[in-house]
DNA sequence: AAATTGCGCTAAAAGGTTTTATTTACTAAT
DNA sequence: ATTAGTAAATAAAACCTTTTAGCGCAATTT
């Protein structure tokens, strides 16, 4: 067990004073006209003997911990855990740190997991935010806090944002159902308040508009258990007799794809919002709306660290297009 | 902009030292026979003000950070995805955070994470250790630092672990295989020094052996492209007219269904290490090995927090029995 | 000649805790 | 009346940085 080496050794070592040291290894030898013969000897030296800052001294001086917290929905979910591997990569190069929780949607949760990271200082935050989550980021916001919204975000409030456009993509979406000559086409979607679902209901509203169809609309409780809702979705296309339907998040198309599987019902025209490994490999493989994960990611961090540098004032809104990827469960034409 | 509150405040407020309020906020009250009626003041103070103490300040008088650091192979694998939410939901309760990066099985990132965490001054580590990865673990416990590694160990180091028997897992799904009947069974498996691909090897082949039967094994490249992947498979199961297939890990069978529709191929009889969304709504579905993730977190927890604790000194292995999760992939019985 | 500026560097404060070593004010015992 | 002992609290050091304010001197300007 040996011993840290502390920039005050540096200093003796070199018998010069800690200040200088400091100076030089923060880049500030030239702003503070130390002479490149010293800076050198320092910078030559710190090397050999390998010093590293000690990061906490550090954060504790400057208040600044190079830690972002991000609160996300669910790690497991591969959309979600996508995103988290593309932003965690993204920030260690600019030398900042993710420390991360899973919500599962619970606001009691997601406020708790926020304020314990506001009380270990992280510089910034990334949130989905859950419904009710509102006046928990105002707060951030107000204490000077940076915060990017993902996925959705409050329309009451001024908040960077960066999400896809779920309207264009369901509608679409449905669009490309209507066209392939399917009639009876529902839309699956969650009791939920948050915009990403609005935006995605009033695509396939409008589509169904525009096209002349009527509309079919379940709704699942948030909170329903796998059987509940597998038994609510065989209801509402075997009853309805639906010939095609839109599912509003790759978790809900997949309890579908699971009740037909149960309940032995073949599966009408399907389309999912979000990809998802599954439905490349089912039979028929599953049309999706896929959201620009990357982009997304880089937008995400871009947008969090001209904040984290004051480079911008004014709120960003970014939403960026959704691509239809067509596969084999829209592709069998049904001509009326 | 309210200006946070200080343990001096408090002090100040109270007309008392800090010492002294240091002391009943950490629960020495009794130890240091400060007065119950003093006592009760200062935290009826403190609860009414909402004084929460800076964590920097703490973590660098005490070199405890209350942080840990999660080293994982790839937070976007299901398998990894859904420990790592279980270990995070479980540390919480015991007020300690996580903070992790993906290695994605390079050795050069996971020792550069690793020295960074350890810069952070993480208290310890969670690890599923890359090839080569041996001596940075090795340097992390002669510092002292708590380790505890998952899903594969080095033989030649004493280390606390945490694993499924993979051995068990593979020597059953293999016999599995023979009793239903097939007689050229595939193992498809990673050039890689992993001790649980070796294990998983050595199942299969003891259950070949036992059984009189013919061995088959395919090893592909850690870094192989999908499209290598699945022609390497593509050959390996067609040019060997395999009727049965054991994948290692969980990806590799998916590689393999992915070859399997893209090459149009019948897949034989399949068995996947690991379990997968996938896997249940594929047709048929498939039969798999599945490890105790729930069981593995909690251990890994419960090791990890007694370390810190200094309550353990002997190394701990733990191996956790597999499951074989029996479905339609292998049920259909081909009698010889 | 006096005042200002520039140079190259540094002492000391600040950031907010925990912990060691000590003090103070008593009581009990010699 | 002195000593010893104890209960209750504290002053100050320690953890390791960054940053503010400034020093002493030489050169330049007024």
């Amino acid at each position: 067990m040996k011993k840290r080496i502390l920039i005050s050794d540096i200093a003796k070592a070199l018998g010069i004073s800690v200040t200088t040291v400091s100076f030089i290894l923060n880049d500030k030898a030239k702003e503070k006209r130390i002479s490149e013969a010293l800076t050198k000897r320092v910078l030559d030296y710190v090397k050999k003997v390998g010093y590293k800052p000690n990061e906490l001294a550090k954060s504790l001086r400057t208040g600044k911990t190079k830690i972002l917290g991000l609160i996300i929905e669910d790690i497991s979910n591969p959309f979600f855990g996508n995103i988290a591997r593309l932003i965690e990569s993204k920030v260690y190069e600019q030398g900042y740190r993710i420390i991360y929780c899973s919500t599962n949607n619970d606001v009691e949760k997601a406020k708790e997991l926020i304020q314990m990271f506001y009380d270990r200082q992280v510089d910034g935050f990334i949130i989905t935010p859950s419904d009710g989550l509102e006046d928990t980021v105002k707060q951030l916001q107000q204490n000077n806090i940076p915060v990017v919204l993902f996925d959705r975000y409050f329309p009451s409030l001024e908040t960077d944002y960066v999400g896809a456009d779920n309207f264009q993509g369901a509608f679409d979406a449905s669009n490309h159902l209507c066209q392939q000559g399917y009639r009876r086409i529902g839309f699956v979607s969650l009791y939920s308040d948050q915009t990403q679902m609005k935006e995605r209901s009033d695509g396939y509203m409008k589509a169904m508009d525009n096209n002349k169809q009527q509309s079919f609309i379940q709704k699942i409780q948030m909170d329903a258990s796998d059987e509940e809702a597998m038994e609510s979705l065989r209801e509402f296309i075997c009853e309805n007799r639906l010939d095609a339907v839109l599912f509003s998040t790759n978790y809900l198309a997949i309890a579908g794809l699971k009740a037909s599987k149960k309940f032995n019902f073949t599966m009408p025209a399907v389309i999912a919002f979000d990809d998802h490994t599954v439905f490349k490999l089912v039979e028929p493989s599953i049309t999706v709306v896929s959201q620009p994960i990357k982009d997304i990611a880089e937008n995400l961090i871009n947008i969090l660290l001209l904040r984290l540098q004051g480079k911008i004032k004014a709120t960003r809104r970014m939403v960026l297009p959704c691509e239809l990827k067509v596969r084999e469960s829209t592709k069998v034409k049904v001509t009326s």
